[in-house]
RNA sequence: GGAGCGGUAGCUCAAUUGGUUAGAGCGCCAGCCUGUCACGUUGGAGGUUGCGGGUUCAAGUCCCGUCCGUUCCGCCA
């Protein structure tokens, strides 16, 4: 701190060392207690406390104002700092071997009793977010803010060490023709035409690799107008990375040392800089999920070879149609209970499940003592797929298996959520520290949405198909491309994703062709990119970090609001300031927008009963 | 758009099967208190139980509607 007219010291900076020094002080008082005679007063700024005492017999008229003192009441103190008396030291403060004997207080600013005690937690989030410049006083959230201010400066610096140049891209652009509704903002100066805000600089980065730029990045503040989760805000904030002349592979590790870089600075740990890398069919096949939790088994099982021939003749004719059977070991979880029974088979039908019950074996001893197999299928199953079953899976005593059978879509989709609901219930995540980083890669370029009968991409429609694949792609069979693409993901998070992308304007032209964008449409909404191809488009790739779920998890913390000064509430609202807003009708006019919105009319009150 | 959970004093929560004047801790205000650090202590103020309707002799509690918060599903290239 650079001393000034304000202040010489921090308030957790004063330390035995300056004992017979004077020194004055800045900030918050965080808590009075008044003895009658001595007073004790904790202050607060943004370092941490230093306690400043006052005794009537050293100076009457000083002491008899600080009996006027409330929390939070902004002060400045000049005083000599002195040892504490012994026994008196505070072990839980930096600052409790000393405190400082006051000469002079100022009042710089009185306060109001706040709304709410800073030195608790609070459940109610409205008020939370009306306050927030108070809730941000408090020591959790001023560590948050801090901490992601030190994971966003060392990204700078390691992206920068690494030859990357910050560019800044436009906020006012085009809207996205495919992927998550835009926020618009009208044109006055072209009537009746509207910018978007980004979803992501995802043109502009392509566009400055054939500008020559060879490595650039941003912290980027992105927007799309979706609904909203713990780890979803409207706007947001991703490290956005792009670089020519490089691989998949050159990413990769970039990322593994730009995120170890952000951990270290951030919590202090080192993370291993070369993670797990799995493909996308492995992930689904075995977690169910493209951004898997392996911070705990309960891996999905394929039980094909155990059932070919089953007598059981459901999951026989599901296998003979192409269908698969795969099941769930939840070891130890035999005492699950009717209600977490209820929760699994009420997710399961949510996620697909076409029938009512998810099919279960539980292992528990009786009271003879004898291993009892409860299942409403165990007596369908032979002898040898019993024993074929127990040992592909590991069952033990207590263990409890579920299995699903249909389609390889739905038992990823319904296993994968089912496992991660019984890890919920079975507690197995809680109190770890693990930090299971992962790359899953592979990922398929195409898949088909049955609600717009066309094929969509997985991932943009800028990223490359494996070389390999390609005759696929040519042959049409665009279901079994794979991308060159790959994401990043910590403990069940998706902290980014990229691709390498298409630099040839021929095969981006053929890309938009499959996705259903005419030649039209390419040249109203894609002619620049296109256009751009042509003139010496390097080969190119990059990759999105999500910057506030990283904060988030850095943190500890289970949503992203905790990471970000001045967040959104589920309706997309700042209660502080409470935007968005109504605008007039003048305002409106300038712009040459109408709005069609209407209130409710309220239920007719007078309306004689029926 | 759908589902779950929640809404009681400024804050955090309690209130049995529907039954007395809706309570506690913290905070606040006032008094006392010279070594506390979540100071102590005595007293006091503070409530349209989110809102509207209904059932009932009686509703914080049951029913219907609605609003708000939150989590999840849909959605998020």
């Amino acid at each position: 701190m650079i001393p000034n007219a304000y202040r010489s010291l921090h308030c957790n900076a004063v330390r035995p060392e300056h004992i017979g020094q004077t020194v004055t002080l800045c900030g918050w008082v965080n808590s009075a207690r008044d003895h009658g005679g001595v007073i004790f007063i904790d202050l607060r700024d943004r370092e941490g406390l230093t306690q400043v005492v006052f005794r009537p017999e050293e100076n009457a008229a000083l002491a008899e104002q600080s009996h006027t003192l409330r929390d939070e009441d902004v002060i400045q103190v000049i005083g000599k700092v002195a040892a504490r008396l012994t026994g008196t030291e505070n072990a839980k403060l930096g600052t409790g071997e000393v405190e400082i004997v006051a000469t002079e207080l100022k009042v710089l600013n009185k306060s109001e009793v706040l709304p709410f005690h800073l030195d608790r937690e609070m459940s109610n989030e409205d008020l939370r977010m009306k306050y927030r410049y108070l809730d941000l006083r408090r020591e959790r959230m001023n560590k948050n803010i801090r901490t992601r201010h030190k994971i966003t400066t060392a990204a700078r610096n390691y992206l920068d060490a690494t030859g990357f140049i910050e560019v800044e891209t436009p906020i006012l652009s085009n809207p996205t023709p495919e992927g998550a509704r835009d926020f618009l903002v009208p044109a006055r100066l072209s009537p009746g035409k509207f910018f978007a805000l980004p979803q992501a600089p995802q043109q502009y980065k392509q566009l400055l690799m054939v500008a020559g730029l060879e490595r650039y990045f941003q912290i980027a503040r992105c927007f799309r107008d979706e609904d909203l989760r713990a780890d979803r805000q409207p706007e947001f904030t991703q490290i956005d990375i792009e670089a020519s002349f490089i691989e998949q592979n050159d990413i990769i590790q970039l990322v593994e040392g730009l995120l170890a870089s952000m951990f270290k600075a951030g919590q202090g740990v080192d993370i291993p800089t070369s993670f797990q890398r799995i493909t996308y069919q492995h992930a689904m096949d075995v977690y169910g999920s493209d951004k898997p939790d392996t911070r705990y088994g309960l891996e999905i099982v394929d039980m094909a070879d155990v059932f070919a021939n089953s007598g059981f003749k459901i999951f026989r004719t599901i296998l003979e149609g192409g269908g698969v059977v795969r099941a769930i070991n939840a070891k130890g979880f035999a005492g699950i209970t009717t209600g977490q029974m209820i929760r699994l088979n009420e997710l399961a039908i949510q996620a697909g499940m076409k029938v009512k019950q998810l099919a279960f074996i539980k292992v528990e001893r009786n009271a003879e003592g004898v291993l009892e197999y409860k299942s409403p299928l165990w007596k369908f199953f032979g002898e040898d797929e019993q024993k074929a079953l127990i040992a592909k899976l590991g069952v033990e005593e207590n263990d409890i298996v579920f299995f699903y059978a249909g389609t390889w879509d739905d038992a990823c989709n319904i296993l994968g959520k089912v496992r991660l609901e019984i890890a919920s219930m079975q507690k197995l995540t809680e109190g770890s520290t693990a930090l299971n980083f992962l790359w899953v890669v592979d990922f398929p370029l195409l898949a088909y949405s049955p609600e717009d009968q066309s094929w969509v991409a997985v991932h943009h429609p800028f990223t490359r198909p494996k070389a390999e694949d390609v005759p696929l792609l040519n042959a049409g069979e665009y279901g079994k491309v794979r991308a060159e693409a790959y994401d990043v993901v910590l403990n069940g998070y998706e902290l980014g994703g990229g691709s390498i992308r298409i630099h040839e304007s021929d095969l981006q032209a053929k890309m938009f062709s499959v996705l259903g964008v005419t030649p039209e449409e390419q040249e109203l909404k894609f002619s620049h990119i296109l256009e751009a191809f042509k003139f010496g488009a390097p080969p190119h790739g990059g990759l999105a970090l999500g910057l506030d779920r990283i904060a988030m998890l850095v943190s500890g913390e289970e949503s992203i609001r905790e990471v970000i000064a001045f967040p959104k509430n589920n309706k997309a609202c700042d209660l502080m300031t409470d935007s968005p807003t109504n605008v007039d009708f003048k305002s409106l006019r300038e712009l040459y927008v109408q709005s069609t919105w209407k209130e409710k009319k309220k239920e007719d009150a007078e309306a004689p009963a029926a």
